[in-house]
DNA sequence: GACCAGGCACATC
DNA sequence: GATGTGCATGGT
């Protein structure tokens, strides 16, 4: 079915022109990503950054050391994250299963078919459409749109979709709308969190919103 | 002190 | 299939 509504376009270049580049994600490594990727579920940035922190001046930021260390102390360098329990045993999860299947390398991940790598992923417990979609952009370089509150937001406010919408049928609009590749799907994306975090926090800073043309009448956030 | 933050799994009906 | 609940910290 051919779309003619340009307005997901339209968005990307008004968000692209007032904020330039993003350079995202936030973390050099693969590793990084996706720890970053776990920690940041349901949680502010800032406080994954504190837990990142933590695992990097321990020198813990590497699949093997992740691998060797004991839940208490990872649960201790992680704890300013939130849900630490629960995220100790979610990234125990991932890495015991890239070790059994993988060997401890995100290689094969990289290299297999997209769909493919993205059942594995959720097949791992604590590993929901939102992580798969940002590991698998962000660190295996998939071309995959991640949807995430602030997009659903974004989407129900102007209203592209309705109040129900699912995770697959907002991230369709996008796979629908906008070239395949994971340049644009990356930009965006990061574009879209920073409209969110640094723009759109208060009523007065909204008037001068980027997307203001368009008839949204709350706030991002 | 309330409210929020880049989800997810699981229980229950 | 839909709806509700637990998980926890640090910033505003």
């Amino acid at each position: 079915m051919p779309q003619h509504d340009s307005t997901l376009q339209d968005f990307y270049d008004r968000l692209f022109e007032r904020f330039g580049p993003q350079h995202w994600w936030p973390g050099e490594s693969d590793v990084e990503i996706v720890v970053g990727a776990i920690l940041t579920q349901n949680t502010s940035w800032t406080n994954v950054e504190y837990a990142i922190d933590n695992l990097k001046r321990d020198q813990l930021l590497d699949w093997r050391s992740l691998r060797d260390i004991d839940d208490t102390a990872l649960a201790e360098r992680i704890r300013p994250a939130g849900y630490y329990n629960l995220k100790t045993r979610r990234l125990r999860n991932f890495v015991n299963w890239l070790w059994t299947r993988h060997d401890g390398d995100l290689a094969p991940l990289r290299r297999a078919p997209l769909a493919d790598a993205r059942a594995q992923l959720l097949g791992v417990n604590g590993i929901g459409p939102e992580t798969a979609d940002s590991i698998l952009l962000y660190a295996l370089e998939h071309p995959i749109f991640v949807i995430d509150a602030y997009t659903g937001r974004l989407l129900r406010r102007h209203g592209l979709v309705n109040e129900k919408a699912t995770y697959g049928e907002m991230q369709a609009m996008f796979h629908d709308r906008l070239p395949h590749d994971v340049a644009t799907f990356n930009e965006y994306h990061a574009l879209i969190v920073r409209l969110a975090r640094e723009h759109c926090r208060v009523r007065a800073e909204c008037a001068k919103c980027p997307l203001a043309h368009h008839a949204h009448n709350e706030h991002l956030r």
